[in-house]
DNA sequence: TGCTGTTACGATTAGCGTAAGAATG
DNA sequence: CATTCTTACGCTAATCGTAACAGCA
């Protein structure tokens, strides 16, 4: 049988691109990890690492399984923390997930006055994608979520709770530079940087219904 | 750490109602079986059964942490199920899921007339709940899910795809039984029996779309 | 030679079953 | 006293690390 070690393994050398510099990450001897990683792909049937002199590059099928395993094993590990964390007695907490960063000013203020207003209530707040949000909501490890944009979910209801005015940096040369005012769509095409939550993005699909 | 196995023995414990009737299930000792469950509750700070002399009930928590797991674990299984069937090449492949029984005329009609057509594209289909059918999409795990109702669900589309009358089966001296037609919100706060995939329901909160 | 990953061998560890113990109706 | 779960004790089996091996810059 596959287990949670040998999936961490997994993991990590996807991570690292290379069994050996994934063994000293999670300090264990490289050949242990070699070992797991070949349990697993004889128990699957395939090979999920192409193996070369410069490492070990995930196969078509590894990159499959992997995405899988990945978010299995992170959703395990939050819930295992989260359960310690709220120890005996399940009530009296709010779990919150927040899409934008949950230091942005706005958002801190509001969280914070309602901490002070009700101190018997523990708040726990936790920062993740956006789909993620409504996974969590759906299956209830979250009580609220706050996130951007319109919201269109089965069993979901959502309120606009503030709008807010966003700051575009850009190149000096750029064709924008010299508006006075930017919508969504004029960002069509163009990449942006985000924080670790999310990835790199193209916009391109909807306007986003907070741009003041 | 916790590991996969520990899970299923929970997973089987708290199905069981008892840790020794789990064991014979399981084919292993009773010790074994408690001695897991401990390692758990001792590593997760908190007891997850109440045990008493007729067996052993899921605590508060308990419940709430194994509603999680055996959503984990069953999904760590359908995922090696599957990698393992389409074994070599991800690609010419068709995962359908289904909410109505894939048995049902219609739909297994449809589908056996595209397999004929396109024998060259592997099918699988499998059942699940509406949820589930949404989040496999969601992270790819499906490429196409068949349900029933109207679907609002951020980033996918829905086609409507046929139309069905749906029979009522009603006790003789039911209001309803002398009623030509039903409609859904006559329905409302009665109880139905379901298939396994979903659990026993009261219908209550929207009409649904294909009623004819 | 320095880096990759693999394989063989002995030691360590962790899980297993057996068996005994404690509690309750 | 039968049934429940827990705990202690050896044994077995799986995992680990060491070390030797193969292939390529």
């Amino acid at each position: 049988m596959i287990e949670l070690k040998q999936l961490r393994y997994l993991l990590a050398a996807a991570d690292a691109g290379s069994f050996s510099r994934a063994a000293r990450l999670l300090n264990i001897k490289q050949a242990t990890l070699s070992r797991q990683i070949g349990h697993i792909e004889k128990r699957l049937g395939m090979p999920l690492f192409d193996r070369s002199l410069r490492g070990a590059k995930l196969t078509k099928n590894g990159e499959f399984y992997i995405r899988s395993v990945e978010r299995l094993v992170t959703e395990f590990d939050e819930l295992n923390s989260w359960v310690r964390a709220t120890c005996c007695g399940m009530t009296g907490h709010l779990t919150v997930g927040f899409h934008t960063s949950f230091s942005a000013g706005n958002l801190r203020a509001t969280v914070t006055e309602f901490g002070d207003k009700h101190p018997d209530v523990k708040m726990r707040g936790v920062e993740r994608e956006r789909k993620r949000l409504l996974g969590g909501l759906e299956n209830r490890t979250l009580d609220l979520a706050v996130m951007a944009g319109e919201i269109f979910y089965a069993g979901l209801r959502a309120r606009p709770f503030w709008s807010e005015r966003i700051l575009v940096a850009l190149p000096e040369q750029h064709d924008l530079a010299e508006r006075e005012r930017i919508t969504w769509p004029d960002l069509a095409g163009e990449h942006f940087l985000l924080g670790g939550v999310d990835k790199l993005v193209t916009v391109g699909f909807r306007a986003c219904s907070l741009a003041s």
